[in-house]
DNA sequence: GTCTATATGCTCTAATTGAGTATATAGGAG
DNA sequence: CTCCTATATACTCAATTAGAGCATATAGAC
């Protein structure tokens, strides 16, 4: 079973921020072709905690000084790591997110932005239903969901065809954008994701040829990347969060491009305004922004003081006409 | 700095169930005083998950199978297992929770179900404010504020009185049932836990005389209790969890009396109903139970199917009149 | 001045929520 | 058997919120 000399404890930041219209997330290019996000070792004896040694890791690697960072989840399962070898200690990962206002493209380190669809572009349905998701996705899942769960450890009672209705709005079922992390996990358990083939999973041999469905990952970087994804669209809705996407003034339809970049679907402008308004999630500054091609918009300030105050809103609100 | 020899994993299961109207969890004494949770370290050469190995150690340790589990976060911080002394390897320890119906009591390995209000008393408002905080804790708190925040390394911006307004309702805000572990940890940082004085934290100094603010825990296993209370009292309001603790079928009263001892607070018994019944959650099963004491009421199970529909709703609602 | 593009304001309806009143049906006291 | 009490269940009503769309305001371009 491999040498086995321990455990190791990886922490791995989701580091987000949008640019251009398009939400970003920073990785490294390693030349190998796999991208990873910043990562390194927990120290003890350097990291008087789990953040604090995330935010060490991440300022040696991408020249950045954290804000907001949150902890998502720790992954310990065995053979995702699998370009490491057999030999290596076994490594638990700690995903986090982060979210960056400024754009880091000046950093050092070889860290630079690249687009988050790009890894997982069946998130993105702000032009309508992505095209890979009817041409390539769907036809696959559902070949897969027609075999049999021999090999399916799962301790759900859900058949293949149920999870697809859930995760993937297969039978008339309605999209759920925060399912980001069980869609990718169940590509990857289908063997469609890249990492499944290169971790040697079983189910990768029903399909004769893959076709690259996002950009992969080294590690399991997709995974925390996904997990990044779901935590965020779910969290804005009830945090105000959002604002550390953000920078200090901006206009309400720059805010909610930003959202609608996050959630991946479009929303009602002016029911928006009326909500995030009267949350009094944020103040007019007094100026205005000429940038927009019409009528001059009301430039805006989050009010920082919201997170004084009790159950802070967030930006709630479901979809709109596209 | 201490003999450090590596970096061990803790696996702890918050475990909780309802018995006689009471929030439980199962907890082993091991005669020290101090209450631990069931525990283990992961070890992945037995383990292919982390799951896998807490649900291996909770079997071992009390001979429970476990049903639904979830993760919560994952603690490293240095100096919150002082108990251990400075030799062993550094813990960094993963919290569980985990919901259960059955009573445990007949289990094997000195495990028993003790009431999670005993543990941490200020959240339980059922029969209004408890007196702990008003007689303990919102004094001392006072006083704590009062002192300036030499040694707080916070990375908020927020003074210690504005913490306290947020998370313990200090000047007229309103009480947020989900800020369970902000205040535990709040508590500790003020050092008016016991495990703050245990694991030898400087602010404890300033007290003369500490009442016992709950039973205090092994470990951090208080902390990994809070969050795991947080978690569930959150959870309740968007996901149908709160059908891990009851039986197959119940009546409406007994499903609104588990959800009020798990959020620590009264609801609205006609908008409960209404709430629930038109959710689609529950169906009846056709039978009636007279053991009310009045009209004998009707026996509902859970929907397991509406675990396949989508943003299944849970039971959110907010508070009502005693 | 008109056209176009965007920002912002307002209306209308349907649900949802918070609170309370009214009715139904058991067991027990007399 | 009837009344009383306790609980279950049904229904009402006002306030708020959410989804959708129409209307008006104000810039730059021609």
């Amino acid at each position: 079973m491999g040498g086995q000399s321990g455990i190791e404890i990886g922490l791995n930041a989701a580091i987000v921020g949008v640019r251009d219209g398009q939400p970003h997330i920073l990785v490294t290019r390693e030349g190998n072709g796999w991208d990873a996000l910043p990562y390194g070792p927990f120290a003890p004896l350097d990291h008087r905690t789990l953040d604090i040694g995330l935010r060490n890791w991440v300022r040696e690697q991408t020249g950045l000084e954290l804000g907001y960072v949150e902890q998502l989840y720790t992954f310990g399962d065995r053979g995702r790591h699998a370009q490491r070898g057999d030999t290596g200690p076994h490594i638990v990962s700690v995903g986090y997110l982060a979210l960056i206002t400024e754009d880091p493209a000046a950093g050092p380190g070889g860290a630079s932005f690249a687009r988050w669809f790009g890894y997982l572009p069946w998130e993105d349905w702000r032009h309508g239903k992505p095209a890979i998701l009817t041409d390539e996705i769907e036809p696959r899942l559902k070949r897969w969901a027609a075999r049999p769960d021999q090999d399916d450890t799962h301790d759900l009672v859900l058949t293949r065809r149920e999870r697809l209705r859930i995760c993937f709005a297969m039978e008339g079922a309605d999209w759920d954008e925060e399912k980001v992390l069980e869609r990718y996990e169940l590509l990857y358990e289908a063997g469609l994701a890249a990492e499944a083939k290169r971790d040697g999973r079983e189910a990768v041999k029903f399909w004769d040829k893959l076709p690259q469905l996002g950009r992969p990952m080294q590690f399991d970087h997709r995974r925390v990347l996904a997990t990044a994804m779901s935590r965020l669209r779910g969290k804005l809705k009830y945090r105000p969060v959002i604002f550390e996407l953000l920078p200090d003034s901006f206009t309400l339809f720059e805010l909610q491009k930003i959202v609608e970049a996050i959630l991946g679907h479009h929303l009602h402008k002016q029911n928006f305004r009326r909500l995030v308004e009267n949350a009094g999630l944020v103040e007019p500054t007094g100026d205005v922004s000429r940038q927009t091609g019409g009528r001059p918009a009301k430039l805006f300030r989050f009010r920082r003081d919201v997170l004084l105050e009790r159950p802070s809103t967030g930006v709630r609100m479901k979809g709109g006409p596209g």
